[in-house]
DNA sequence: CATGAATGAGGTTTCATTCAT
DNA sequence: CATGAATGAAACCTCATTCAT
């Protein structure tokens, strides 16, 4: 391997430590734990280090929201077996959303954060360019809608607003978790979670 | 009236006017646009006197949350009449949060960040009592649900666990309000979030 | 004496405490050497204080060009005895001057800078606001020639042109005692100093 | 034309690029506006080969200071003909001051700086070695005063300490070009310019 | 009891310089 | 020999909180 192989790699294992750094502070203290000298200390690099990857907090923010709404569309679109039902399918993402937010925990508690006021903190060229990645989440299930549709097991409806309420629902119920030991006691999470994967099939299956 | 209550009456005013100058900022400036001097600038008020009515930041917030929490009941309790079918119960909740969530944005801004990061920022004894106050929220719903059931027009199904979904769905679907320029583009806010409440109600209609 | 004097008095202390500080760091250090850090550590105050009394550095600068301006002022228009000669007062200025740029070094070395760069230091109404106190200094300088022209024993002249002239070369004769180790070694910058004068008003004296 | 030369030549015009985006940026953003990385990029060199033709920042400006002398020196020198008499020469050098501060404005206001603080700024020696430079500029004007001196035309001055007041006073009138737009308002600088060195003129001559 | 001046920890960011490649 | 990534000291400034008046 020629030599700038080696340093690019040792630039994007940098980039990936920030990232990673940040991430798991915002996860770990919120959003006003982390700062840019806490970054540096977890990353293990100099805090001018830093600047020389991102321009600033914003920057970096900034990635890891495109990230974040790339791994769970990546999730997702791995999810669906080609050949499975609209229902499997839907099923499956649901599922993949579920594990998701479990697994990284940190992304869902970012995007809700920032979702929430990207219009304050972002640039508004930034802010169009980190949505057009989130709106690529909704495509696998827009998809499994419209073949449900298409193949008449669902109703006919407006694959894209579905798609909205769904993962809209998904990500208010996983919302609620943070409520687990208060309002959701003696609930138990997983199971809320199907139940209202359940809830949009019904939905999507009910004649009128 | 004796001076006591008099007194007592302008301490009733500057205490509001504080948490109305922390709500507000909070609107429309967001989290980080909240200060003490501006608090006190808009309330009209000394710095230190925010002192003598709040132990600090943490417990404006702390009340504040528990006041929207309570209004969010009042408005979710007022909107059902007791006559009505639970299906019709039922709309009239959502479409009194639809109302609350426009009429009061900055509540509901404000419990989205507060809802996610509480843990960080409460302490746990008063997270505790700010969830009660949310919890408070779903009776009227429960009840609607429970009516329903008992009547046989909604399939058997746990009140409590389909309340948390369906405020759980439209606290998601609101937060995608927040891309009506980029994700939203086309669709009509307020026809998905009706969609969603007919959707819950699919659901507990559906046979089975 | 009411409280509320003294605790102005507090404040006009505190605030002279920082634009002394700062004029000393000046001197001393030279103009990198002046942070607000430093300006808080001699002036034996908070940071933050600091910047209750002025909105940033750039306003400390600002203040201590306008009372530079003010004191040479004084200093000229305190010199001139208004019965003597046009020629002694003219003489008494470019003493007054020495004394000035001697007693208070400081501020001499910081006009210096700040004419050289405020276009870029300071936003142009802050400038103006400046320049405005600069202009006064002139005013005795140009009646004392005005005096002398109308009198016959100054030939005719443009008042304000001889002024600014005079100044202009005081002042950089002021700058040439920097080099007092090196191009001016073995020549006494006081008499450098009066021979200008001397120059200034050979000319003045000139006939044709 | 042998390798080591055609070597040489490559390192002498690095260094040329380097002090002539050093001097570039002075004049355009002034002394804030300098770094290294700003050096490095406008002459086209990487940032650390910047410090294998200067020791560092320093250095820059200490090399900027003795070529701007230099600079001077020559412009002054080249303008007295050689034939001239003495009053012309002071005229021509007059001239060519008044023409080198309009052509190279960086060096000018660059000088204005660091002589102001070169002692803050530079080694001792490093100091003495530029002033060395400094004097050179005053050669010019010596000689003509010594001959008008010695032909008559002028009364018996110290040379020198005259050369020295000429240069000052038009250094001072220079910096009076900076109040332009304010303090010079309605008044022609180079007029203002001619005056002065009219007004030496008047003094050297001037019976007695 | 209301006030706001004072505080200083901690935030983001810049930049001269070094050193491995 | 040229390079530029890495560094961290140090800059400016904000703000929650205290406490003397």
């Amino acid at each position: 391997m020629e030599p700038g192989k080696l340093r690019q790699r040792g630039k994007d294992k940098r980039r990936r430590a920030i990232l990673e750094a940040a991430r798991g502070l915002l996860l770990e203290k919120g959003i006003d734990g982390v700062s840019m000298r806490q970054i540096a200390d977890i990353s293990e690099l100099g805090l001018g280090t830093i600047y020389s990857y991102f321009s600033g907090k914003t920057e970096i923010y900034a990635t890891l929201s495109v990230e974040a709404f790339d791994l769970i569309h990546e999730s997702l679109a791995a999810a669906v077996s080609p050949g499975a039902s609209p229902q499997d399918r839907i099923r499956a993402i649901g599922k993949a959303l579920l594990g998701f937010s479990v697994k990284h925990k940190a992304y869902f508690d970012f995007l809700d954060y920032f979702v929430s006021s990207s219009r304050r903190m972002f640039p508004v060229q930034t802010k169009i360019h980190i949505d057009k990645h989130g709106e690529k989440m909704l495509a696998p299930l827009i998809e499994a809608i419209e073949e449900g549709v298409k193949i008449g097991v669902f109703k006919p409806v407006d694959a894209k607003q579905y798609s909205l309420i769904f993962l809209g629902m998904l990500h208010g119920i996983t919302h609620l978790r943070k409520l687990q030991e208060t309002m959701l006691k003696g609930h138990r999470f997983d199971e809320l979670y199907h139940q209202a994967v359940g809830c949009i099939l019904d939905s999507l299956c009910s004649k009128q």
